[in-house]
DNA sequence: CGAGGATTTGATACCTGTCAATGAAGGTGG
DNA sequence: CCACCTTCATTGACAGGTATCAAATCCTCG
């Protein structure tokens, strides 16, 4: 892949966006140091944004649009991890290389530091350290509910989890209607896409859901939806 | 859950152990610094050493023994997340309470250290921080693989992935049997004890593996057992 | 308005789960 | 030392959930 073709440069302090706080990443690293450049990129739809097994160069942060990351097996089965949606941070990695392949879903803007600048910071400031330790661990702890899930949900206890987590994150981010479409949705949740519009069709079948549009899927009855999305047992 | 029963204490440098160094995890901050109060713990075989959402305590590293991690839905339903071996260090957490529950798989011996005192250090010593921070990326990487496996592979794939796994993790811990039942491999790889016990039986036909004893299982074939395995495209 | 992709829905196949029975292994006590 | 018991593992028969293949409809965008 080749570099970003780069928009718009300026100083991290210089920065004032202040994108919703989420769920799993505290940014600390964005807009915290004098000495990191903080940089931006914009992708198409589709678009590569970094491939898995390329050197790390970068930490991103999206400011508009949404992210996949993904894995792909030899003959095309493809594992998506996660989502990302305005305020995430991503790609953040301790080894050489990325894990993952990341590609805008929709029209995307990113903010992007460079990882050797923001590893020489870490090795000298602590607070910077753990902000990216405390991003890794919020995204194990995600990957961790996504592997149950994975592993042993339902294909309806899949889409009513993911209902439930794409309901809470996008009104965080102020959007109405879901960024990917039924194939990206199946591919996140160990699914084909006619089993994701199944299950769907289920739910606004028992009034739990109301769609406008394929993409744009209210929650109707919260209580009942959690109810078959079998949230974890805390005991 | 109790606190554990500390069988032994001492100060960190006093320790000489030196586990064989591991895939995931680096365990630089254990024996690290002088600040840091290591004890030792030992379970039985089931027995639970923490659970989901209770306050994480202690950072712990497998001396002896195996264990496992997993999380639990209402109906019982277990995805095992990892299986920690001889050198492995284990709950690691940002946040106040454990993700997960963890369960010696045999008799085991742990060596703990305060998580208290290692945030206290972590704040102040970039170093260690980002030993941590690199141990929870380690961890995101192999869940980022087994999210693949549990979303994408087929049963016959997942059963090599992980003999392939245990084979290169069981020689590095000198162990030549797996310490682990088919129920506990089959939540690891969100299947039923029953198809990884067939799955084991076809490779066998095959002459890929051979079972001298349900526990002890050799590896004839690397190279087709990989090939079975679907190791990830890398493009 | 037309074209192509996205979504929904239906029919059918197949992989894996479930239920059940048998066999092997390991631990305990007579 | 052997018999018994319990747990673990294997194997078989069958059912069911999800994938696959196919077609119709909807929607978006040029």
């Amino acid at each position: 892949m080749l570099a970003p073709a780069l928009t718009e440069v300026a100083v991290c302090n210089a920065i004032a966006y202040a994108p919703a706080p989420h769920n799993v990443l505290s940014p600390a690293f964005f807009g915290g140091h004098p000495s990191l450049i903080v940089t931006e990129s914009s992708y198409q739809s589709n678009e590569e944004i970094y491939g898995e097994d390329e050197p790390a160069e970068y930490i991103y942060q999206v400011l508009r649009g949404a992210v996949r990351v993904y894995k792909l097996l030899s003959d095309g089965r493809r594992q998506i991890g996660a989502f990302h949606l305005a305020g995430d941070v991503f790609g953040i990695e301790t080894r050489a290389t990325y894990r993952v392949t990341a590609e805008a879903i929709t029209d995307a803007t990113v903010r992007l530091v460079k990882r050797s600048a923001v590893e020489k910071v870490a090795q000298n400031d602590a607070k910077i350290a753990c902000a990216l330790w405390a991003a890794s661990s919020g995204e194990l702890r995600h990957a961790e509910d996504h592997m149950m899930l994975l592993g042993r949900k339902t294909a309806a206890e899949r889409v009513a989890t993911f209902l439930l987590e794409m309901d809470g994150r996008l009104a965080m981010s102020s959007a109405r209607s879901l960024p990917m479409c039924r194939r990206d949705i199946g591919d996140y949740l160990g699914l084909t896409l006619e089993t994701v519009s199944r299950a769907i069709s289920a739910l606004q079948a028992k009034g739990v859901v109301e769609l406008s549009g394929a993409r744009c899927i209210a929650v109707r009855k919260r209580d009942r939806l959690a109810a078959i999305a079998e949230v974890e047992c805390t005991l």
